[in-house]
DNA sequence: TTGAAAGCGCTAACAA
DNA sequence: TTGTTAGCGCTTTCAA
């Protein structure tokens, strides 16, 4: 036999809620669910009995039966870049108004972290995943038997929510050529990321079109060093007259940098950053980048995955935003 | 009787592995656990079954027999701040290592919010919470019989990790001082938000002390309106050759505003801000500011959850860490 | 319209 | 050293 003392502050359950209204847990049950009969009389007792305990099921023992909790799982990068926070918000905004929680982890685009998370959430039942990781990873989570959305990547196999970077890439390159630069240092993002590396290869492509001469930097995506490369920048590339930056970090760094070896911004020279993280509109003298519409990104990735949890058989769906050029004092008035 | 189709992808169980290793499901939870004996070849044979099925086990499953899950609650304001990722990280570093995980809320400093997250996380059987929220609300929780420690705020009743915000304060108002200004406007926080407060409450009782001038500007702690702000506080004090921002947003906003009125930083107007928040290195001119250690401050905050969970009879911790002044070029060198 | 009871996957008490 | 089994709190089948 079994035996173990209870703690002092055990939860209010199911059985104490039956007891107090003189019911059958199953009809407690039935009543709190909305499922199957129940008296209009005995659903009244059991509320009541619901209000007066304060009874709040145990989400825990429902999961195990049903398989299914209300926790969604969401990987990102790195919460510390400014871009995830606001995807972030998105997601979890959409998902607590639907009544889902979001169990979090960092992943530093790194394979191990991903996969492990990815693991423990199944181990918790999850019933939906948002994640933010590459391509070559998320290959392996196309067979995943649970609901998965993309944010801010895209795959073939996986539905998915992001933003045009090509439209991105091509539209900065546009900009800083419409007003004039005509010796542009593009500062390239890591490789491996893909979605970073498109708005490169899109802005490359037009400013080489366009016969002005480019300079490539590599950089990465963090504030790690943002500030080094935009020294160097200068120092490789002391006739930039137009910059494009792989994201508004990169690009505050510049706006930095070339304000402090007196540059004039943006007569001299231009900068162009991406993303639209909320502080560029603040710093001096005002970043024009591209804005992505991170919050709705994020947003619409918890409504799809919703959806498709609630089995509502959308294709596999590649949900692609749009960008847009968002101009303030770091470039240059069209025609000036 | 009661039956179900299996699902055509059902998890590998203990069933399974006790089946695959010729043992019972109490054995291979022995070896799993290491809890009680088993025999050496027993446990190899158990061993090789778990990795042969690759078995997790189902931790909504442990949960619910023991009444604790690996799952920990983080409640913070709003994680589109930039002061909170950073806080998040520390957070989700410790317990990552650890073998939690982190189910996150944003409670927008919202009473209904933050109770409506502790309740789900009650209901799924976190161990522990760890939570940024104020003061009265969180005296409702000072008999939650799960360990909670509080973050970047503090009240008696509760463990806590912060920052030391009094001497945030003066030291923000002494350097201004001692760098020359004489009519210093404050930009204070929400009063509500306990922490920000006191900062303010500081700085003005140094400045009050030093016989200079000091305006107050009202102000919150987002990006939402910090331009109108800055705006505002040199229309209203245009006399104005210090300020002391409640925190680096708007700190940044003023910069810009600053610079684009015209006025020389830091000759004509020094700008202190609160948080050193990663960008503020990289605004130009450099925002000097008061730092506050948020990544320590969020893995302290999880390494004494853990202690407190693990039965460490801790008492009821109050840990302040040191903030301190990062001279950058918002302020003036000294003595000129 | 209701209740009894099985069982989700696991751990731990107890017997063997 | 190992196995049998109760039971964590819930939902659902099935019988009443």
């Amino acid at each position: 036999m079994f035996h173990r003392w209870r703690l002092s502050d055990l939860a209010i359950t199911i059985r104490d809620v039956a007891k107090e209204a003189g019911v059958s847990v199953a009809t407690v049950s039935r009543v709190i669910n909305d499922s199957g009969y129940a008296h209009e009389d005995t659903r009244k007792v059991v509320l009541e009995a619901v209000n007066k305990l304060n009874y709040k099921p145990n989400e825990v023992a429902r999961s195990l039966f049903k398989r299914k909790s209300k926790l969604i799982g969401l990987i990102l990068p790195d919460i510390t870049n400014p871009f995830f926070p606001a995807l972030a918000r998105g997601v979890e905004d959409y998902l607590q108004k639907e009544g889902y929680r979001v169990i979090f982890g960092n992943s530093d685009e790194q394979l191990e972290k991903e996969m492990d998370y990815v693991d423990t959430f199944k181990q918790n039942n999850v019933v939906g995943i948002i994640a933010s990781i590459n391509e070559t990873d998320s290959e392996m989570l196309s067979e995943l038997s649970i609901p998965l959305v993309l944010l801010d990547r895209t795959i073939e196999a996986l539905p998915s929510v992001y933003a045009d970077q090509e439209q991105g890439g091509r539209l900065a390159a546009e900009k800083v050529l419409e007003r004039g630069s005509k010796e542009i240092t593009i500062v390239r993002g890591p490789k491996n990321v893909k979605n970073v590396y498109q708005r490169f290869e899109a802005s490359y492509e037009v400013l080489k079109e366009a016969g002005v001469k480019v300079n490539i930097l590599d950089s990465n995506l963090s504030f790690n060093g943002a500030k080094e490369r935009a020294i160097e920048l200068f120092q490789k590339y002391p006739q930039t007259d137009g910059v494009l930056a792989c994201n508004d970090i990169v690009g505050v760094a510049i706006l930095n940098e070339a304000q402090r070896i007196g540059k004039r911004i943006p007569e001299d020279v231009q900068v162009i950053g991406f993303d639209d993280i909320s502080i560029s509109e603040l710093v001096y003298p005002g970043l024009s980048t591209i804005h992505q519409p991170a919050y709705e990104m994020g947003a619409k990735a918890a409504e799809i995955l919703i959806k498709k949890i609630n089995q509502e058989k959308l294709l596999n769906i590649h949900y692609k935003l749009a960008v847009s050029f968002v101009e303030r004092k770091s470039t240059r008035k069209i025609g000036k």
